[in-house]
DNA sequence: GTGACAATCTGTAACGTTTCAGTATATAGC
DNA sequence: GCTATATACTGAAACGTTACAGATTGTCAC
C-alpha cells in the first residue's frame, strides 16, 4: 500500500456518513467506477456492478444531495406553492398527503412554498426559479390567464396547477369537473321542485370560477329554472360575510329556494344564514355542496352533498409534475376528475 | 489584463446566476474576501464591506444552497413530521402557516416529511438525521416516553415536540395546557347543572391524553361530579366509530348529561351520537368541546367551545427550533398556551 | 532604517458528486 | 507479430461555498 492509498484509506474508514469515496475503497475501486455502476451504466461490468450495488445496500450508502445538486443542478425537490389567506383547510392537508403518497419511493422530498395576501403570487416562483430551489412545482388557485403557468413555461420549469389555465398553452394541470357539479347540482335541485337557485361560487379570478358559472346557467336553461343572483360574495369570503349576505338574500321578496356551494365551509354559514332568516333547511330551501371531507352530513342532516378528493388531486399532481421532470409530453400529464353523483343523507344502520 | 484574469472575466460575466466569483469579478476582489464581506467579517474593511454587499444586492446575489450544505453541512431546512392518518386537518394547515410565518425572512426552507400507519414512527427521524436532511425537526403526536425525542438529543439534533415528553429529559416543546382545558370544561359544566361526565380523550399513548385526564379527574372532585366511562373510544377513532359509542351510551341508564371533547371533528360525531338517541343538545346534555378554527358554533349554537390555535403552535415550534439551532439553551425554549374560557355562543347583531 | 505588528486582502483545498478525456488490458483481424 | 477495436476501468476537473494559512501593505517605536 503506497502513501496515496493509505491516506485514502484514513480518510474513507472515518466512522462519518459512508460516500463514493467510503464505497471505492471497500471495493478497490475508483469512485467513477462506483458512481457509474450505481446508475447501471453499460460501460461497467455485471459483476463489479452487482459487487457495488451488493455493498452500497449493505452499509446503507445515500448519495449527498448537496453533491448531487451542485454538481448537476438537480434538487430532487417539489415544491407545493400556497396561499396563506385562501387555501381551504383540508386542501391543504388532503393534498399533501396526496403529493406525498405518490413521492414517498422517490428521492424527491416536497417543500412547501407560502405566500400571503400582501404579495404578488408571482413572487414565490421567481423565488423557485431564480434561486433554482425545485425542480418541480405545484401551484392551486389558478386563473384563466395565470402569469405564473406563463412564466413557468418560458423558463421551462416544470410545473402542474390544481385547476386549468385558458391561454391556449398546454401544460399539465389537474382538475375537477366544476361545470358538471353546477350542471348535476341544478338538476338534481330542479328534481327536487326547485326553480329559483342561487349559487355561491369560487372567486372571479379563478378558472373554476368560469366553469362553474357556465355548468350552472346551461343546466338552469335546460330545466327552465331561474338563477337569483349571489355574487355579492364567494366562497373567498369570511364565514360571517357569506352568513349576512345569505340572511339578507332570503329576507328578499324574492328570494331562492334552492342553494349551490362550492365549498364546504362556506355551506356552514349558508345555513346559518338561511336559519338566521327563520327558515328551515328541505323545507324553504335545499342546499348542494362539495365538500372534500365526509362532515356535512353530520352539519345538517338534509344537506346535499358532492365529493371533492384533494388527496386524489395531490397524487394526480404529483404524479403529473414527475411526469414532466421525467420527460413525458405536457398535453398528456393532464386529468379531470368527474364528481359523484349528489348524494342525500342515508342514515347509518 | 493577464491571461489569468481574462480567463475569470470570461466566466464571470456569463448571464446565469451570479455567484461570488461574479461578485469577485465586479468589485477586483477575491471569492474569499467576498465571501466574508458578505458576512461581516471583521478583518474586512468597512469601505470594502458596503461595496461589496452594494453590488451584491444590486445584481440579486443569492447564496446557493447547495454550495454552502456541501461545504458546512448547514442545510437551512426545517422538517416537518406529520403522520399521514392521524393528524386533526385543520392542525396540518394551521402549523404549516405559522412555521412558514416565523421562517419567511430567514435562510429556512420548510419541508414535509410525511410517515403512515405502518411505519415505525422513528423512521422518517432515522432518515432525517442520517441524511442530514434537516438543521431542525418538529414534531407531534408526542409521547410521554418519546423515542423520537431520545433519538434526536442523543444525536444532538435540534427540534422541539408539539406537547410535552416526560422523561426527565430537557427539549424545547409548545403544548396547550390540556389539564386547565378540561378542568375549566368539567367546571363549566357543574355550574350548569351537570354533574355526571363522559370525557372523549386523545388516544392514550400521547402525553397529553394524560395532562386532560388529571384536569379532568381533579375537578370532578373539586366541584363533586361524576364520571361516566366513555374510554372504548378515543378522538383518533373514525366519526362512525364515536357516533356509535357516543349513540350507545346515551340511551344507557345511567348516561352522562356533560360531554368534554378534545377534538372539533370528533364533536360531531358526539352531537350526532347524542341526537341518534333522540336527546337534544342543550337540554338533556351539554357538550364542551376544543376546536381549531370558529365552526362548531355555526355547527350547533347550544355547543361550548374552547379554542386552541394552532397556528400560534406552529409559530412557537418554528421560533423554538431555530432558537435551538442558534444556540439558546433548550430550557429556555418551552412554552405552554392557556386556554381561554369557555364559550358560549353569541348570536350575531 | 529596521523590526514588529496590525489591518486588509488572497490562493488553495475541501465538501461529494458527475462528466470528460483518457489508460490499460484483452481480443480479433490479417 | 502487428495494429485496430472493444471492454472495463480511472484521474482530474468542476459545481459554489467556506476555512485555513498565508501575503501584502502601512504604521509605529526605537
Amino acid at each position: 500500500m503506497n502513501r496515496h492509498q493509505k491516506e485514502k484509506a484514513d480518510e474513507a474508514s472515518g466512522q462519518g456518513r459512508p460516500t463514493l469515496k467510503t464505497l471505492a475503497f471497500m471495493t478497490g475501486l475508483g469512485v467513477t467506477t462506483v458512481s457509474r455502476a450505481l446508475k447501471d451504466a453499460p460501460e461497467i461490468g455485471a459483476e463489479t456492478r452487482r459487487r457495488v450495488q451488493l455493498v452500497a445496500k449493505q452499509i446503507g450508502y445515500r448519495p449527498n444531495r448537496a453533491g448531487v445538486r451542485l454538481r448537476t443542478g438537480k434538487t430532487n425537490v417539489i415544491s407545493l406553492v400556497l396561499n396563506t389567506e385562501h387555501e381551504i383547510m383540508s386542501f391543504v392537508s388532503d393534498i399533501i398527503y396526496g403529493v406525498s403518497e405518490v413521492i414517498a419511493d422517490t428521492p424527491y422530498h416536497l417543500i412547501v412554498t407560502p405566500y400571503s395576501r400582501s404579495q404578488d403570487p408571482l413572487d414565490p416562483i421567481r423565488y423557485l426559479v431564480e434561486t433554482g430551489s425545485a425542480d418541480g412545482v405545484i401551484i392551486s388557485r389558478t386563473q384563466p390567464n395565470d402569469p405564473r403557468a406563463r412564466y413557468m413555461l418560458e423558463r421551462g420549469i416544470p410545473f402542474a396547477t390544481h385547476g386549468r389555465t385558458d391561454m391556449g398553452l398546454i401544460h399539465p394541470y389537474h382538475d375537477f369537473d366544476n361545470y358538471a357539479f353546477a350542471a348535476e347540482a341544478v338538476r338534481h335541485l330542479a328534481g327536487l321542485g326547485r326553480r329559483r337557485l342561487a349559487l355561491l361560487a369560487p372567486p372571479v379570478e379563478l378558472t373554476y370560477h368560469g366553469h362553474t358559472l357556465a355548468g350552472f346557467a346551461d343546466a338552469l336553461s335546460e330545466v327552465g329554472a331561474s338563477e337569483i343572483p349571489f355574487n355579492t360574495v364567494s366562497i373567498d369570503h369570511s364565514i360571517e360575510q357569506i352568513r349576512m349576505r345569505t340572511a339578507q338574500l332570503m329576507r328578499r321578496e324574492n328570494r331562492p329556494d334552492g342553494f349551490i356551494s362550492s365549498a364546504a365551509a362556506a355551506t356552514l354559514a349558508i345555513v346559518a344564514g338561511i336559519e338566521d332568516a327563520g327558515l328551515k333547511l328541505g323545507r324553504d330551501v335545499d342546499v348542494v355542496s362539495k365538500q372534500s371531507s365526509e362532515l356535512l352530513h353530520l352539519f345538517r342532516s338534509e344537506l346535499l352533498v358532492v365529493n371533492e378528493n384533494f388527496r386524489l388531486a395531490g397524487a394526480e399532481l404529483a404524479r403529473s409534475v414527475l411526469g414532466w421532470i421525467g420527460g413525458a409530453a405536457p398535453g398528456t400529464l393532464q386529468s379531470l376528475s368527474e364528481p359523484g353523483e349528489v348524494q342525500a343523507y342515508r342514515r347509518p344502520d
